[in-house]
DNA sequence: GACTAATCGAGACGGTACGTCGCGTCTTACA
DNA sequence: TGTAAGACGCGACGTACCGTCTCGATTAGTC
């Protein structure tokens, strides 16, 4: 816990230093102890802050988290252009992957999912912040398709690529190593690729 | 809200009666309210029982929950056995996305991966209960292996199977209906079932 | 019991209105049910205020009302002024015993000392109160020795008078009326005022 | 805590030696912990005993005390005789006033004086454990005022011998020394022998 | 010599008070 | 005039003790 910063009052208007610090002691806290210890009383205290500060502009302690990581995602966003399709797939499989690998990070999302089944407004906030990275894959697999390389529904292919990086995030089942992101992008290129007529059954 | 059936005591032994009330009661409350709505008291209040009877064999309410629905999916697992490799992927995957479709038991599932992820207990418990399901599909996996018709690995296949399934039941991202059972179906075949050498690109 | 009333809240300064709420409940509460019935909670429901503002306050139920009754009594006192020692004392003899002769006031003297043997704290609190009479006694039997009027040790006369009312109210061992006082004073006259030397036993 | 002695079932009959174990087990126990501390639980693990038996026996935890006390007290109970009355009133104050001083006792008094205070069967019980002391007193007044030795009611007198006492047990208020008592043995006296009229003021 | 009856140690049970904690609202006092 | 500080009403938490119950064993008296 870092001791609050001294910080000059702004007047009648936000005052941006005070938020800064909430959403970073928020991003600190959540990622170093359960979710449970996480107070908005520990947030304002470390934050240097009143709690009543933090209601203003914030519903729940989650939502903090929510703006802290869309914060964040803004900058890190980018399309990978290999020149083929399934060079792209496997960088951004890669990509998305390694993430997750960091265990802040990880931490983070198992929060917002967890939350997200209790709380609708949560919910939806996960939803979008999720939306905009299916929507990177999917333009990447409409390129694809328009080049004839793509066999399987877009939206199936896209929940196979989240649903294994969210079941193994959620309950510790695999890898997300880049091999593994290979592993799955070779799997994924199989069922993609339109292949000649099987010989007879 | 029933009204608790009177129940004699047992003495020194533990009161089967009562364990059974209290499954009932976390069960359909937790199935019909929002967790955070669910407390000790209120299970204990509809089960006619006292609080500290619940703490004395459970640590929290969803351990309750997990013995609950463990107790069910006891009886409820059969492996299916339609002769072909396929016949039985289809037909598992079809029963496991339609248990899905029951909105009692997704929302009983939502909640036990919600509390997994900040109680370490109730995350292994969850593991235990979802290992059963992956060990069945495993063993469907290994009987077409036996006979060469495996060509990724199975358990990136199962994740694919569970990943999608635990995805659209968290996030509402897609159907879990019988056609999209037979989609997903379909895809996996497609990454498994051995091919010739593709023609060069 | 009655409706907690409407009242404001006063912001980070402690409520005033509150705290007297709370004082009034638990009077009243002990004056006229078993001290096992009066609860924490049930002096909150009276009062209309919140159990926690109760245990911000106050260690126990019991200080409370030691509290309620130190206000009270700080009214309360007087000292008598008959202008002759004896008129002075069967005065002060009678008034602390008609005091004791209120139901209300004797079930609270007499729930106090119970607790008092339990909680050292309520035993310091309980003998700051009970000092306050015994130091008005004391004044008017200085006055007295000040004038040779006195043969016994003030603090054994002390204990006399307060050893018979607490006697009294603890075990319903005998009466505290007028009558009752007149007679202990007319006792302790006796032995208190200097005699001529007794002619020979 | 002495550990349980191993002890044989009696059958149907009631087993004696598990109610001095239970005896003593109180004894001991309020004798050295806050009596809040003590519990029926408690006692019952010291004597080695189910709670269930010692329900059977005794309504309350004070009860097994007051019996405990009572067995005791059968054996010390004395009536002083030194030929005199006043050296027979010293006498009694002493020895009373003794008994009072062994931390133990009083500490077992106080425990019973403020249960009574909670339990009117406690009341009850505890003005009867009293009342034989008052009555040996009452007898040996009985045998001054006989002799014309006593000029105040003798009920009055018994209030300020044992009020004095009880006082000072209950509040720390004074000494229960041998000087004490001499104290007020002479104080008493000189209340209570007739004295010639006093010469007008 | 089997059978009944009561006691005993043990511990689960339905209750209820306890004191703590976090929530979200409210007001004051400070800078 | 916006902010930190913190009191407030609320209610869930997990613990402790209460007094009741049932169990399985043990032993004493009864038939």
């Amino acid at each position: 816990m870092t001791t609050p910063a001294a910080r000059p009052h702004t007047g009648r208007q936000r005052n941006e230093a005070a938020r800064d610090a909430i959403l970073r002691a928020a991003r600190r806290q959540f990622g170093e102890r359960p979710a449970a210890d996480v107070t908005v009383a520990t947030i304002a205290t470390e934050a240097g802050v009143g709690r009543q500060t933090i209601y203003r502009w914030w519903p729940t302690k989650y939502a903090i988290l929510l703006e802290a990581m869309t914060e964040l995602g803004r900058t890190t966003v980018e399309q990978p252009d290999t020149g083929t399709y399934p060079g792209d797939l496997e960088a951004f499989i890669t990509a998305t992957f390694n993430a997750a690998r960091d265990t802040t990070t990880s931490t983070l999302l198992r929060v917002l999912m967890a939350e997200a089944q209790r709380d609708p407004q949560v919910h939806r906030m996960l939803r979008e912040f999720t939306d905009r990275r299916r929507q990177a894959l999917r333009e990447l697999l409409d390129r694809a398709a328009a080049n004839g390389e793509l066999d399987t529904p877009a939206d199936l292919l896209i929940d196979q690529v989240f649903g294994v990086l969210w079941y193994r995030i959620l309950l510790d089942n695999g890898p997300l190593t880049p091999t593994a992101a290979t592993e799955l992008t070779r799997a994924l290129l199989n069922q993609t690729q339109p292949r000649p007529p099987s010989p007879k059954p």
